[in-house]
Order: structure tokens, then C-alpha cells, then sequence
RNA sequence: GCUCGCAUAGCUCAGGCGGUAGAGCACUUCAUUGGUAAUGAAGAGGUCCCCGGUUCAACUCCGGGUGUGAGCACCA
């Protein structure tokens, strides 16, 4: 008879088989009430699931992520059943946790509205007030298919004969709902307690465009209200922190119709972009690329040698002009190329490293564009590496060196790391992918961080590691890349001598930290949630006087700050004090000078920071010293910096 | 590109059985010269996204377009 051991080691011995429920009741009544599903031996099962043989078990409850999981699928089910109580015609399809909560998707002859999705959360509480019990059972494939069928779920058909196997199916029914699933779930209905739906949107039937489209209603579950309350606040702050939003208060740039994707920059908004650009370039003349600058209109017939047209024509902007057909730049690299193939290039001339902060243009479809996250004119901090096959380690390495410091520098801390094999169409023999994806592996080994595999998902022409930064958000976003490619520098001719006088063809490394400055500075926008580090701020200090009597002691302040190189501004108009503050302050700018009588008499400033600190009355020197090492620090996340963003506002 | 929303003052947003519109902030002027998150008063400000249709009359209803939002698809 099974003798159970708990997570604490503590063992119990039963003397007859019992389900995981019985279990959590022989331990208390609390966590039976609490028990929403069970680990038995490392699996995951129902809390119905008999345990006839010793094992190891646990309870899952919803403290446990697996139990947040289970609630959170539970509460699909509880949707899709909501939505067919209400929608009889309505046919379920799919229904799957997200990181946050769930979706399912239904085929329904019109679109859900809001009002819908109200009415389907208020069928959702009374089926959890019924507490319907969730039970399992096992069907044969053809049975399932068969009561399907009857049902009218010609998608459920549709996924069990996808489904490859012959093994029976298992299925869940709670009341007149029953689902095909996996499981485990909820033990019932009235173990779901907070939930709230968020969206309804189009999504196509198995992902692919070329199928119809479905309605997926995205939902969010938690094991308690409080939680659920958390989550929404989350929510909340992300929508405060909206690049978008922030862009048009802080007044740093604007998009509208007539150029749709194209970025307006205000003067504040292109001092950041100056300040990430300037980093950029030192960080690229310090570690021995060459800028240069190649033509942003280059004749189609480029584009269809570097085998770009065949791919991109759709999303390639073109312009006629004297009988010719151009293309505007999407990318840099066949320019690069071009460079390169000037002058006859030795061996010795690489590795060869080539930067560009070219302006491209894409026409990307018009639902992916989202404020500068995805724009059709950008500018990437964009590098092409041209070397040899032996070259390829070493540089990959020395770029991720390079790549992780540049991220700390702006307040990023933890890079996620894929790196995307050989994808089934490719160019190149094995050989020379077996040895790219080594050279790569290897890189990501040295670095001693976890990295993730993700096969099929490399470029036609190389494998490649992408970066992704997670903001103090927590969003994940992909902004670096180095990318091997042994195509491209060929069928655009390029080739070196090398030591055996041989012509050869380099392989290229495209390779970018920040990706697009666009995307980079909305990134960082919404990371700093508008309050930029001194370093970035586009403006650093304000200069504010208490009456017109400091007027003339403001100008000379602030032409010495403008003369050292700060970027600083005054503000002397007839308001208060007080009001100067708080406008200065909502407008984010980091330090705030204040300059009256005293401060005229004795030659200083009174120094208040964003977050609203008092520093004290300070010298110019003193505070030019302060500002100086402020902005030497960058965005380094060890600094106060960051803190003092959650208390302004 | 697809599905469903949305588009009103510089900004954030109200509004109306179809009879050409309103608030707060910002702006301008006047008064006020003040010490760390909103001084007071007055004034000005609108092709209600664009093009058609219905109607005596359209910002409102209908159709189309553009932009935009959420999601899907795409992302060299």
C-alpha cells in the first residue's frame, strides 16, 4: 500500500490506494480546500488521480507556479464554456496559458463586442458559483472525433486528426462543457476566484495567414484577488510608461498621416538621439570600426544581385527617376560591400570593420507599426565585419564583450541570449555551417550565461545570435544581433588575397548592439519611464529664479554651464517658485537650480533633484563636478538613479 | 496585410432622438515679485480626420479612404 513522501521528506504510509485529494485531506483541511491539482513523481496530475504505489507528492495550490498554470487554464475552459452558453453557435478551437494568463479562440459567425465580453465574465461567475465539478476521462480517437462531430466542433475535429499517435485522448467536462485537453485542471469551477477578461482581437486559425480568421479573447487569472489587483496595476504603470504618451508630454517627437511610421524629432527628442548616437560612435571608434557613409538611394539592380528583391520587393520603398529604378536603402550591408571591393583588399586588411549609422527604410505592413518600436525609417547602429572562417570566434567574442558593456552603460543588466540555427533553406555547405554554428556556441559557452537554442530560425545565409534586454518592466526586447553570413560578400563579388596569393571571399559578420536607435530610445523611454539618467536627459539642469531681481545672475549661470558643455536651460518667468518646480519636475529633468537673493549673494545655486532631494547651495565648480560625474556614470543601474524614477509624480 | 475598436481646441477628454459644440490644462493679456510640486482675473482658440451618399439640414446616420489602438500574420 503507498507509502507517500512530501516535499518536506516526511513520509506517510496509507492503507489503501487514494487520490491526491484524499492525500491533501489527510494533511489538513486548509490545503485540500486549497489543493488545485498534484505532482506525483515530477508529474503533473488532476487531484482525482489515484495513487496506488509509493511515490513522492506534492499539492499543488496557487502559490505554486504550476498551480497558477492549472487556474489559468481551468479558466479558459471556464471562458470557452461562459461563451457557449451564451453563443450556442459559437465553435471552440483552442484555448492556451500565456505568460500572464489565457486566450481562446472561437469561430463565431460575428465579431464579439466589449459589451460581449462583459456579458461572458458575468456567465464565467455564475458557472464558478455553481462550482461544477472538473471531471477527466479517456476517449478512443474515433469516439472523440464522433461526439465532435455531433457537437458540430468541426475544429476540435480538425486538431484530433492532427494530433499524430494512436493513444486514446484524454477530455474534461465540467457540466454541459467538455473539452479536449491534456489537463491537469481545477478539482471545480468554484476553485477559480479572480479572473477578468482583457481583449478580443482577430487571430488566425493555426497562425497562418492564409487560413480564416478566429476571434481570440485574451484573459487573465490569478489565484486571488489581490493578485489579480497586482497584475492590473502592472498594467497600468506599462501604460504610464507608453513611449507614445511620454514622447508627446516630454515633447520629444511626433508622427502623423503624412508620414506614416517616419518619426517627427523635436529638439528634445534628437538631443537623446544624439547622446545614444555619440556613445555610439565613441564605442565604435574605440574598438577599431571605420565609420563610413553610403548612399541612402542605390539602383534596383543592387538589390536584385544581393538577392534582396527576390525576398523584400514588397517591402522595399522605390523611387523612379531619369529612366531608372532605385530603391531606397532597407539595410546597409550590400553598401558595405561596395566599399569593400574598393581597392584590392590582402588578408592582412582583416578583419575589416565597417560602421554605418545609415538611415533605411522599410515598408513594413501597416498593422506591425507601433510608435518607434517598429517604424518604416530608422537608423540601426549598424556594422558590417568582413574576415576570415578562423577570424569568425574571435570577433563574435569580442563582440558580446563589447555588446554586454554597452548595455550596462545604459541600465541593462540582464541580456537574454538565442542563438538561431540553420533553417531548412539555406546557402553553404555543412561544413561551413557546422563550423558557424561551433564558432557561435562557442562564444555563448565562453560567456558563462545561459543561452537557448532555437533551431530552423537562422537566416538563409548564416546562424545567428540575437540579444534581448529585459527592462525594469520585465518585457523582454530583442535589440542586438550578430548574424554569420557566407553568401552575401560572394554574390556581390567581394573576395581578399590571401597568404598563398589565392582569391578568397570573406565572410561577413553583420552585427548591431542597439538595433535601431528608434526602437532603442523607445526601449529606454519606457524603461526610465521618461526619467532619463543625467546622461541621456536632454536637458540636465533648469535654472529657475524666485524674482526677476536673479535675472542677470541666471543668464551668466547658465551660458558658464552651456560653455563646460552641459546641456542646461533657464526658466525666468513671472511664476512662483513652486509652480516652476512642478512643472520642471513632471517634464523630468534631473536637477533643478534654484537661484535667489542668497544664492545671487553668495555665488551659488540651490540644487534640487528630480526626485526631489535637496542637495544643498553649491558653487558652480561644485555642481559642475557633481553634473560631471553623474554623467560619467551613464545609466549603471548601481546608481540612484533608478530609484528615484517610482518617486517623482 | 487581416479582425475588431477609435479619430472633437495645442494636450487630456466630455457631448448630443440629426438643428455646425464644451471642460480642465496649455496659450495671450493684465495684476501679482514670490524660497522648493498648481497666484488671481480676463481673453483668444474648432473644416468635430478626408471623400462620397441619405436628408430641408450631417460633427452625429450609411459607404469608402487615411491614420491610429489591441491582437494575429510579417520582420533582410
Amino acid at each position: 500500500m503507498p507509502n507517500i513522501t512530501l516535499p518536506d521528506g516526511s513520509k506517510r504510509d496509507y492503507d489503501n490506494p487514494l487520490t491526491v485529494m484524499e492525500i491533501a485531506e489527510s494533511i489538513g483541511a486548509g490545503l485540500a480546500k486549497a489543493a488545485l491539482a498534484g505532482r506525483v513523481d515530477g508529474l503533473l496530475v488532476d487531484t482525482s488521480c489515484l495513487v496506488s504505489v509509493d511515490a513522492e507528492v506534492a499539492i499543488i495550490t496557487e502559490r505554486d507556479h504550476d498551480g497558477l498554470e492549472v487556474i489559468r487554464h481551468s479558466c479558459a475552459h471556464l471562458m470557452a464554456q461562459a461563451v457557449q452558453r451564451l453563443f450556442p453557435k459559437a465553435q471552440v478551437t483552442i484555448g492556451p496559458v500565456t505568460e500572464d494568463g489565457f486566450f481562446y479562440d472561437f469561430a463565431f459567425e460575428r465579431a464579439f463586442t466589449p459589451d460581449d465580453l462583459q456579458a461572458i465574465e458575468k456567465v464565467m461567475g455564475e458557472i464558478v458559483k455553481e462550482n461544477l465539478k472538473v471531471e477527466r476521462s479517456i476517449l478512443s480517437r474515433e469516439d472523440a472525433i464522433a461526439m465532435f462531430k455531433e457537437m458540430g466542433e468541426d475544429y476540435k475535429v480538425q486538431i484530433i486528426e492532427s494530433i499524430p499517435g494512436e493513444e486514446d485522448l484524454s477530455f474534461y467536462r465540467q457540466g454541459d462543457f467538455i473539452d479536449l485537453c491534456r489537463g491537469p485542471h481545477v478539482p471545480s469551477t468554484g476553485s477559480i476566484k479572480a479572473f477578468k477578461l482583457t481583449s478580443v482581437a482577430g487571430a488566425y486559425w493555426r497562425g497562418d495567414a492564409n487560413n480564416e480568421m478566429l476571434q481570440r479573447i485574451h484573459g487573465t487569472a490569478w489565484g486571488s484577488k489581490k493578485d489579480l489587483n497586482l497584475y492590473l496595476q502592472r498594467l497600468e504603470e506599462a501604460e504610464k510608461r507608453d513611449h507614445r504618451k511620454l514622447g508627446k508630454h516630454l515633447d520629444l517627437f511626433h508622427f502623423q498621416e503624412e508620414a506614416p511610421g517616419m518619426a517627427f524629432w523635436h529638439p528634445k527628442g534628437w538631443r537623446i538621439y544624439q547622446a545614444v548616437q555619440r556613445h555610439m560612435r565613441q564605442v565604435q571608434d574605440a574598438n577599431n570600426y571605420k565609420e563610413i557613409n553610403t548612399p541612402q538611394l542605390v539602383d534596383y539592380s543592387l538589390w536584385e544581385k544581393s538577392g534582396h528583391a527576390s525576398k523584400f520587393a514588397d517591402e522595399m520603398f522605390s523611387v523612379e527617376s531619369d529612366n531608372r529604378m532605385y530603391a531606397i536603402k532597407p539595410m546597409n550591408c550590400p553598401c558595405h560591400i561596395q566599399v569593400f571591393n574598393q581597392g584590392l583588399k590582402s588578408y592582412r586588411d582583416l578583419p575589416l570593420r565597417l560602421a554605418e549609422f545609415g538611415s533605411c527604410h522599410r515598408y513594413e505592413p501597416s498593422g506591425s507599426m507601433h510608435g518607434l518600436m517598429r517604424v518604416r525609417s530608422f537608423v540601426q547602429d549598424d556594422g558590417h565585419i568582413f574576415c576570415t572562417e578562423e577570424q569568425i570566434q574571435a570577433e563574435v567574442a569580442d563582440f558580446m564583450d563589447l555588446l554586454f558593456l554597452v548595455y550596462k552603460d545604459f541600465g541593462f543588466d540582464e541580456v537574454i541570449l538565442r542563438l538561431s540555427m540553420r533553417p531548412e533553406k539555406r546557402v553553404g555547405s555543412d561544413d561551413l555551417w557546422d563550423k558557424a554554428e561551433q564558432a557561435l556556441k562557442d562564444a555563448l559557452n565562453a560567456t558563462g550565461l545561459p543561452w537557448e537554442l532555437v533551431p530552423g530560425e537562422g537566416a538563409f545565409y548564416g546562424p545567428k545570435i540575437e540579444y534581448s534586454l529585459k527592462d525594469c518592466m520585465g518585457r523582454v526586447q530583442q535589440c542586438g544581433t550578430i548574424q554569420v553570413d557566407f553568401f552575401t560578400p560572394g554574390r556581390l563579388g567581394a573576395q581578399y588575397v590571401a597568404e598563398d596569393s589565392s582569391r578568397k571571399t570573406p565572410v561577413m559578420l553583420h552585427r548591431a548592439i542597439l538595433g535601431s536607435f528608434e526602437r532603442f530610445i523607445g526601449i529606454l523611454i519606457e524603461h526610465y519611464a521618461g526619467a532619463l539618467p543625467a546622461w541621456l536627459a536632454p536637458e540636465q539642469a533648469m535654472i529657475l529664479n524666485i524674482t526677476d531681481k536673479q535675472i542677470d545672475y541666471c543668464q551668466k549661470f547658465e551660458e558658464s554651464l552651456k560653455n563646460k558643455g552641459f546641456r542646461a536651460s533657464m526658466d525666468l518667468r513671472n511664476e512662483k517658485i513652486g509652480f516652476k518646480i512642478r512643472e520642471h519636475t513632471l517634464q523630468k529633468i534631473p536637477y533643478l537650480l534654484v537661484v535667489g537673493d542668497k544664492e545671487v549673494e553668495n555665488g551659488t545655486v540651490a540644487v534640487r533633484k528630480r526626485g526631489g532631494e535637496d542637495l544643498g547651495t553649491m558653487t558652480f565648480d561644485d555642481f559642475c563636478t557633481h553634473l560631471s560625474q553623474d554623467v560619467a556614470n551613464f545609466g549603471r543601474s548601481d546608481s540612484a538613479l533608478m530609484t528615484e524614477n517610482n518617486s517623482s509624480e
